[in-house]
DNA sequence: ATGCTTCCTGTAGCGGCTACAGGAGCAAGC
DNA sequence: GCTTGCTCCTGTAGCCGCTACAGGAAGCAT
């Protein structure tokens, strides 16, 4: 089994970085293709499924949701999918990635602030924990 | 048992926004105390109550990890909580947010120009499956 | 007493993995 | 051939932070 056409699992998850477990998990979520078995029952993976764990850890790696990662590997995987597809998938993913940029923004000064209120005197009461301290829905 | 010092649990549920579900949960893992009970074993829930409630909820709002909050709640709430403690949790999510900040925008950039050189050309090779279509470890 | 709402406990589910246990395949050494 | 030692197999259960349900009891109004 040292042919480049035929790995087992652990080969696969030691080129992949992709944990065994992971690997079966993703199998039986639908995630990648369920690969061809040895007589003995094993599973035989090839370049494919190489290229497809690499992609999906890759994409994670991104930030691509499981849902934008299965999306895309539901369009035929890197090699098949459509570019424009694809293009859109990591349009809305930008985009979220922008809202979020947004939101730590806020957060941060807010933070940034009365952290730094808190800093400055010592007052008898807490910055900080007044911030936490109001349940109202900002 | 509209008395401002007794509360039933639905009661706090509404006053919170918490679920009533979460609040026993919450119970359960021992981040909130456990209320006194009525002789028919329903529990009953005071000020003190409705502000922890209030204050996870709001510490999520900003961000702070169910960890962080835990603590911050082990100081004694909002009520007896030490300051500096309590901003030295702070200063450490503040710094978890700029780093998830400088991430971000990293990723952002990286998605934009992709995202604008596939939309650029009709070439070949999409540049955002390029993108993923590349499993070494960045 | 009868209904109606709220509350109680206990258990199971979600997603995205990870971690066992207990058994079988398989290659290599002797 | 047989044992050793590794890898692999299946199936199940655990993690977190909740959420949802079932089946029953409390409590209140009529």
């Amino acid at each position: 089994m040292r042919d480049e056409k035929g790995l087992a699992i652990g080969e696969l998850s030691r080129r992949t970085g992709v944990n065994i477990e992971t690997i079966r998990y993703f199998e039986r979520v639908g995630i990648v293709a369920t690969p061809p078995r040895t007589s003995g029952g094993r599973r035989v993976y090839g370049a494919g499924h190489v290229r497809a764990l690499g992609f999906i850890r890759r994409a994670r790696e991104l930030g691509f949701t499981p849902a934008e990662v299965r999306a895309i590997l539901s369009l035929g995987g890197p090699a098949q999918a459509s570019c424009s597809e694809v293009r859109e998938i990591a349009a809305h993913h930008l985009e979220r990635v922008r809202a979020k940029m947004a939101d730590l923004a806020q957060l941060e000064s807010l933070l940034a602030t009365t952290i730094d209120r808190c800093e400055g005197d010592g007052a008898a009461s807490c910055a900080v924990i007044e911030l936490l301290d109001q349940y109202t829905t900002t």
